[in-house]
DNA sequence: ATGACTCCCAGTGGGAGA
């Protein structure tokens, strides 16, 4: 079973980029993250024809989050429950007796920023809503766009980055906090490359240069650990076109 | 370097992203 993750920045401009890739990979689920689309104009039927059923949770211009699954998915769940949040940014389902939760982190733009302070509430609000699910469904996988370089080696630059946003230490504590629950960072279950990112800015060359950050993750349950049999980042869609500024990270399971 | 790029909603510009 391969589960993977990608922030598509925007599913209208990215839609034949992510069929292509469902093709190319056949993942049996992928979690979409910044779709930008309203539910109504959701591209269910494309994915359909490409064998992929969908739940969808989106609002106009920004966030907005996705399942696509070759299985059925069960009990969907869009946004924390007990958390009132104007912005979508989270679909969790069950498919194949494995908990998926999708998330698409805030970005929370400064650490002085009222931002920053909805990004730590949210990250409140996701925590314990995670744990009450491992009691349910210990077979969990929690994965999206974190907006969080959980360590320096995840930074280009740690230096120019010490404090600023995605690497603040309130920010890692978050990260670490979760993996508390009886999460395991699925990338660095395996031995990677150095200078591995999932995100390059589009300006100053970045990708060229490699100058970016690893901020897209998959975290695996402690039950669901004995499965996983690899974790790596696609960098070749960053090499498209059009491409998003985020690239897919999957997760292959002996399921 | 106060920037650079891309997307969106807008409308001949500006906010947000990370």
């Amino acid at each position: 079973m391969k589960i993977a993750t990608w922030n598509v920045n925007s599913l209208t401009v990215r839609l034949p980029q992510v069929l292509d890739w469902l093709q190319a990979q056949q993942p049996d689920v992928l979690a979409l993250q910044e779709t930008k689309v309203t539910d109504d104009k959701f591209p269910q039927d494309a994915f359909e024809a490409a064998g992929y059923r969908s739940a969808f949770f989106g609002q106009r211009t920004y966030n907005g989050v996705a399942l696509l699954s070759r299985h059925p998915l069960e009990s969907v769940q869009r946004n924390i429950p007990g958390f009132d949040d104007a912005q979508a940014r989270m679909i969790a389902a069950t498919v194949g007796g494995v908990r998926v939760i999708d998330t698409y982190f805030p970005n929370g733009q400064s650490p002085d920023s009222d931002k920053f302070a909805y990004k730590l509430h949210w990250l409140d609000a996701l925590r314990a809503w995670v744990a009450a699910e491992l009691q349910h469904t210990p077979r969990l996988v929690l994965l999206g766009d974190f907006n969080i370089a959980p360590e320096d080696r995840d930074v280009y630059d740690p230096v120019a980055w010490a404090g600023q946003i995605h690497c603040t230490p309130q920010e890692r504590a978050h990260f670490q906090q979760l993996l508390g629950l009886g999460l395991i960072d699925a990338f660095r279950a395996f031995e990677q490359a150095p200078k591995s990112w999932s995100w390059w800015d589009y300006r100053n060359l970045a990708f060229r240069k490699n100058q970016g950050l690893r901020i897209d993750h998959i975290l695996v349950s402690t039950a669901l650990r004995p499965a996983l049999l690899a974790c790596s980042i696609d960098k070749t869609q960053r090499k498209n076109e059009r491409p998003s500024d985020h690239a897919p990270v999957i997760a292959e399971f002996a399921l």
